[in-house]
RNA sequence: GGGGUUAUCGUCUAGCGGGAAGGACGCCGGUCUCUCAAGCCGGAGAAGGGGGUUCGAAUCCCCCUGACCCUACCA
C-alpha cells in the first residue's frame, strides 16, 4: 500500500511571514494537494528567545490570506497533536535519553566558553572548526566532579565518520555529503533541557509521519544530520526536495535584514496586491508547469503541480513581473470582490455619496488602469471630492482658449439631456457638443476632463459623466467655466 | 578555510543528442483611443570559459570560473 502523502510547512515564529517560507508553503500544499494527501502545518517554536505570539499570528493571517489552507496544525489540531514544539519537550527529551543508553549520544559538559576556546584554536591553526568529542569518553570522576559543580549539560549525538551520506533529492538529484564535513558530534538538546532543530524536526517528522519534506535548499547540510538521526532511530526517512532560494536584484539571498518589509507578506496585501497574483507568480517563480500556462489559480496549480519540473537554480524576485500578475487579476477578478476588497482604500472617502451598484462602477472603470489596488485611492479622488481644483498651468493652458469655453458652456445647456448612468450616451452628448461647435479631439474633451477631474488624464470621459451625475458635472462645469477669462 | 548547490535573452523559464534555441515579464516600435493604461500586432535580446564523448551537444563527462548556501547549546 502506497504511503498517502503527508507534508508540513515548519515556521519557527521568529519573524513574519517572509515570502520564501510562503513559497515553501505554497509548494508543500499543492504537492499534498495534487497527490490528495495532507498539508500539516506545525509551529517550531524552541527558540524562546526570538518566538513571538504576534509573529505567529501574522504566520497564519499571512497563509490564510493567500488560501493555503492546512489540514492539521496548532490552531484546528489532528491526530498527531501537538503541533508547537514547545508542548513537546520532555517527548523529545525522552528520545534523546534512548539515544544515550543506547550508547549513541551522550552528555557534554563544555561550557560556552570552553567551546568558543576551542574553535579560536582551530581556526588559528588550519580553519576548520568542529567539535573534537573531547566530552565524548569522559571519565567517572570527572563527570562526577562536573555535576558536583552543577554544571549542566547538553546531550551531543555521535556523527559517525568518515562515512558518505547520500540521497536522492526530488530535485536536485543525487546528493552526498561527507559525514566529516558535519562538525562533529552535534547537539541534540541544549543545556536548558530544549531540543535543537535538527533534533525536533526529526523527531517531529517522524511523530507526524511526513512521507515528504520539501524545503529551501539552505536546508541541504542539515538533511545529512538528520539522516543520520534518522538511521539512529531505526527509521525510515521521508523523501527530500531542496527548492533553490529567491534573491533580489543583486543575487542576494531575500531576508528581512536587507529588504525590511519588502519579504513580508502582509506588506504585498496592505499595498493593494491580489492574493490570486502573488500564488500564481510564487508557483511559477521556481516552477512551470508541463502546459506552459502562466497564469493560473490555485486550484489550477494543484492539478498540475510536479516536484520534478521545480527548478533547481535560484530564482529573482522580480516586482514588474508581480505587478502584471496584479494587473491582470484586477481586471478579470469578479468586480463585486474588487470591489470588497477596494473598499479599505477608499475608506478615507464619503462613499454614502454613491449607491453600492455607483461604487462598483466606479471601481470598474477605474481598474482598467491599475497595477496595485491601493492606486485607486489617488485615481477615485476626484468622485469624491466636493469641489474641483484645477491646476494653474491647466486653467492658463486650456481654459484660456475660446474653444474650451464655448465646448464648456454648451456641455452645461445640454446638462439636462444626459442619460446618467448609460456611460456610452453620455459620452454621445459630449460628442454631439463637439459636432455642434465644430470641435473635436483633445479641444473637445479636455476641458471636459479638466473640469469634471482637475486632470487631463483619467477614466473613459463617457464613464465619468454618468457616474458623477447630474448635480456634480452641473456644478463643476459651472465652475470651470467661471475660470475661463470673458471675452 | 572546508563542504555543498548552481550556471539558456536584463528577469522568470521551455528544452532533456539532430530546432532558424520557444514562451512570459520588462524594453523598443506600431495599432486603437480625447488621455493614461489595458488589448492587439511587430522588433531587439541568451547557451560563463576550456577540454572531451559523438557523424552531430544547450542537452552527456571532466576541469576552471562566478554566484549562492551551510559550516551554533538559531531555526
Amino acid at each position: 500500500m502506497p504511503d498517502q502523502v503527508r507534508v508540513r510547512i515548519a515556521p519557527s515564529p521568529t519573524g513574519n511571514l517572509h515570502l520564501g517560507t510562503a513559497r515553501t508553503a505554497l509548494y508543500n500544499y499543492l504537492y499534498a494537494r495534487r497527490h490528495h494527501g495532507t498539508f500539516v502545518f506545525r509551529l517550531e517554536d524552541t527558540d524562546e528567545e526570538r518566538s513571538d505570539e504576534t509573529f505567529t499570528q501574522d504566520i497564519i493571517d499571512g497563509l490564510t490570506w493567500l488560501d493555503i489552507k492546512w489540514d492539521e496544525g496548532p490552531d484546528i489540531g489532528g491526530p498527531f497533536a501537538p503541533y508547537r514544539q514547545t508542548e513537546k519537550i520532555d517527548h523529545y527529551n525522552n528520545v534523546a535519553n534512548q539515544l544515550i543508553s543506547r550508547g549513541l549520544a551522550y552528555l557534554c559538559f563544555c561550557s560556552p566558553d570552553e567551546l568558543n576556546e576551542m574553535r579560536e584554536e582551530q581556526k588559528e591553526q588550519g580553519g576548520l572548526t568542529r567539535y573534537d568529542g573531547r566530552c565524548r569518553h569522559i571519565s567517572a570522576e570527572k563527570r562526577a566532579s562536573h555535576e558536583e559543580q552543577e554544571r549542566i549539560p547538553s546531550i551531543r549525538f555521535i556523527v559517525d565518520e568518515p562515512r558518505v551520506i547520500s540521497w536522492h533529492d526530488a530535485i536536485k538529484g543525487e546528493i552526498n555529503i561527507d559525514s566529516s564535513d558535519l562538525g562533529g558530534d552535534m547537539v541534540i538538546v541544549k543545556s536548558n533541557g530544549v531540543a535543537i532543530y535538527n533534533f525536533a524536526v526529526v523527531v517531529d517528522d517522524l511523530d507526524m509521519k511526513m512521507t515528504h519534506v520539501i524545503r529551501g535548499e539552505d536546508h541541504i547540510h542539515n538533511t545529512a544530520k538528520q539522516l543520520l538521526l534518522y538511521e539512529a532511530l531505526g527509521k525510515t526517512a521521508p523523501e527530500f526536495g531542496h527548492v533553490a532560494l529567491i534573491f533580489d536584484h543583486e543575487r542576494r539571498k531575500l531576508s528581512k535584514r536587507h529588504h525590511g518589509e519588502a519579504v513580508h507578506i502582509d506588506k504585498y496585501r496592505r499595498d493593494g496586491y491580489m492574493p490570486e497574483a502573488l500564488v500564481n507568480y510564487l508557483a511559477q517563480m521556481s516552477w512551470s508547469p508541463a502546459e506552459g500556462k502562466e497564469i493560473f489559480t490555485l486550484a489550477e496549480g494543484c492539478e498540475m503541480f510536479d516536484l520534478s519540473r521545480v527548478s533547481k537554480s535560484p530564482a529573482i524576485f522580480d516586482i514588474q513581473k508581480l505587478h502584471w500578475f496584479n494587473g491582470h487579476y484586477i481586471r478579470h477578478l469578479p468586480l463585486t470582490l474588487i470591489t470588497e476588497r477596494a473598499k479599505p482604500f477608499l475608506a478615507s472617502f464619503d462613499l454614502s455619496a454613491y449607491s453600492h451598484h455607483e461604487i462598483e462602477q466606479i471601481v470598474a472603470c477605474l481598474r482598467e488602469s491599475l497595477t496595485v489596488l491601493s492606486e485607486i485611492t489617488p485615481a477615485s479622488k476626484f468622485f469624491f471630492d466636493k469641489a474641483i481644483v484645477i491646476p494653474q498651468d491647466l486653467q492658463d493652458s486650456l481654459l484660456s482658449k475660446q474653444s474650451s469655453r464655448s465646448v464648456l458652456s454648451k456641455l452645461l445647456e445640454k446638462t439636462k439631456l444626459m442619460p446618467f448612468g448609460d456611460h456610452a450616451g453620455c459620452k454621445a452628448i459630449v460628442d454631439s457638443v463637439g459636432k455642434e461647435l465644430g470641435v473635436k479631439g483633445k479641444d473637445l474633451y479636455w476641458p471636459v476632463r479638466a473640469a469634471l477631474s482637475g486632470a487631463t488624464q483619467g477614466p473613459d470621459l463617457g464613464s465619468m459623466i454618468s457616474l458623477l451625475g447630474e448635480a456634480r458635472v452641473k456644478s463643476r462645469v459651472e465652475s470651470a467655466l467661471a475660470l475661463c477669462p470673458q471675452l
